[in-house]
RNA sequence: GUCCCCAUCGUCUAGCCUGGUCCAGGACACCGGCCUUUCACGCCGGCAACACCGGUUCAAAUCCGGUUGGGGACGCCA
């Protein structure tokens, strides 16, 4: 076979979402898989809805999720004259022709066929009339008013349409700008893709392309038409679902590899695996174990997903991953190697690196204001000579290993006959603020001795007002 | 409405092509328990599905047909 050459092509209308980050993984793997050319188009021919902002931050996410692409950036709104040629052709082959319609007519036809519960499609009106191209005219596509149009799916096998079905849909508009039915058709020609890997909400579009291949005598590339993602409520991924911008989950605090690999086990699988590396992803993924059912996006397994990338990061890459999470919160210019100490504490704990953040704060900055409901119940007068104790017996300790640490708050729940929680809680909300955080012998040792010893006076000071 | 696609635990899925090894396996979530200085992690255990009806066959989750259900598409949007 020859090089494999696949491509994703959103419309800049809006952000890059799951539904599009998970078509344009696919092509990608895809790509990758076959050490082939994975090539990036931007369909910008509706002019009103396009936005350059949209275009940068398409590119954005992608690169943040690492789906490099290769060659230029192709925007077909450059390629005018390209598609004017190709209209030349089909007008020339009698495989087209020009239509004067109102569009106002148009609509208001389509929706009576609705109402009356017909199939709304052109009735082929200027089909015979021999039109000239026009200021007002658009090009249609002559369909073939019978016979069937048929291909071989290379996710959901045979598919076949009649013709009839088909009306005479609009290839370039009186403006002159190709439709996407016919833009696609000679963009994938003239880029020589290879492989469609695309949603199946593109099922209905196919045959139409496949019709205006044959009509410019080129042989169609292969089609695989993905299974769409889905809403909680079986619908479409759309906002109302929560189904947010590929970059909000960066700001949520969700590692990039995180979303590639949930991306890729919906819709796809190899055995019982869940977990996966970019590189078994390219070594394992073929169109063959892609499944032909939608897929309920499920945001419980993706972060639960992220927990585990976040156990098995290695420490010092995640303390850089959360240096932009740090600074929000006025922690700026952390030292590398204190960071990392943090992070091993807090890998286990927290689900994504915002909750990470929030957890590191107190290693930062002071415990205080401490959580009230914390303080009333542990730094209480009564918890006071506790505490005292514990800042003599810390200061007399020659050095923080957390075996001696541990020895340490052992004997003082002996000593003085307590449970061993009872020690722990008073002493955890005086470092921390909280009655929950990592485990004390952890947090000793990072904070340094002299910071204990600061905040546990600091916590008598508090404690006897 | 018409056309098209789809159908295994609540969710993601394995198995289906090449029927028997499946009274259906894994994962998330959930529920117990263990571990434990809090919270997590981890470990152990549990709950839970072949949409329905027919057919083919010695045998069907697996093949065929229909029904039902869900989704998608019907633009001078992509």
């Amino acid at each position: 076979m020859a090089q494999v050459r696949t491509r994703f092509s959103p419309s800049p209308t809006g952000s890059l979402h799951l539904g599009g980050a998970h078509t344009a993984l696919f092509n990608w793997l895809f790509a990758r898989h076959h050490r082939g050319v994975f090539l990036l188009r931007i369909e910008d021919t509706d002019q009103e809805r396009s936005e350059e902002r949209f275009t940068t931050e398409i590119l954005e996410s992608l690169t943040w999720l690492g789906l490099d692409w290769d060659g230029d950036l192709v925007r077909q709104s450059q390629r005018l004259p390209l598609y004017h040629d190709y209209i030349e052709r089909l007008l020339q082959a009698g495989a087209a022709y020009c239509c004067d319609c109102e569009p106002a007519d148009l609509e208001a036809r389509r929706q009576a066929a609705l109402a009356q519960g017909k199939k709304p499609r052109y009735d082929g009106a200027c089909r015979e009339k021999g039109l000239e191209r026009g200021p007002n005219t658009a090009v249609r596509f002559k369909t073939p008013p019978t016979g069937v149009t048929h291909w071989q799916d290379q996710i959901k096998g045979p598919i076949a349409f009649d013709n009839q079905e088909l009306d005479d849909l609009v290839l370039l508009r009186a403006d002159g700008v190709p439709t996407y039915n016919f833009a696609v058709v000679v963009d994938d020609l003239t880029m020589a893709v290879t492989h469609i890997i695309r949603g199946d909400d593109h099922i209905p579009n196919t045959p139409r392309q496949l019709l205006i291949y044959a009509a410019l005598g080129a042989t169609p590339p292969l089609f695989a038409h993905m299974p769409l993602m889905l809403g909680k409520d079986r619908a479409k991924l759309s906002k109302r679902h929560g189904a947010l911008p590929i970059l909000a989950y960066r700001e949520r605090g969700f590692l990039p590899h995180t979303l590639i690999n949930y991306l890729a086990r919906l819709g796809w699988s190899h055995g019982d695996q869940e977990i996966f590396s970019l590189e078994e992803l390219v070594r394992y993924f073929s169109l063959k174990h892609v499944g032909k059912a939608p897929g309920i996006f499920d945001e419980e397994k993706l972060l639960w997903l992220n927990g585990h990338y976040l156990k098995e990061t290695p420490a010092p890459d995640l303390a850089r991953a959360l240096i932009p999470y740090l600074a929000p919160l006025g922690i700026t210019d952390p030292d590398p190697a204190y960071l990392a100490r943090v992070v091993t504490t807090l890998q286990a704990r927290t689900k994504t690196l915002v909750e990470m953040a929030d957890a590191a704060r107190f290693y930062f900055l002071d415990p205080r204001p401490y959580d009230p409901q914390a303080a009333s119940k542990f730094l209480t007068p009564e918890n006071g000579p506790l505490l005292t104790e514990i800042a003599g017996r810390i200061q007399a300790l020659p050095d923080l290993e957390e075996a001696g640490l541990t020895q340490m708050l052992h004997d003082l729940a002996a000593s003085t006959n307590r449970k061993l929680v009872n020690v722990a809680q008073p002493l955890r909300v005086a470092l921390t603020g909280k009655t929950i955080s990592p485990g004390l012998t952890e947090i000793i040792p990072i904070l340094g001795k002299a910071e204990v010893l600061k905040r546990i006076s600091q916590a008598l000071n508090f404690l006897k007002k």
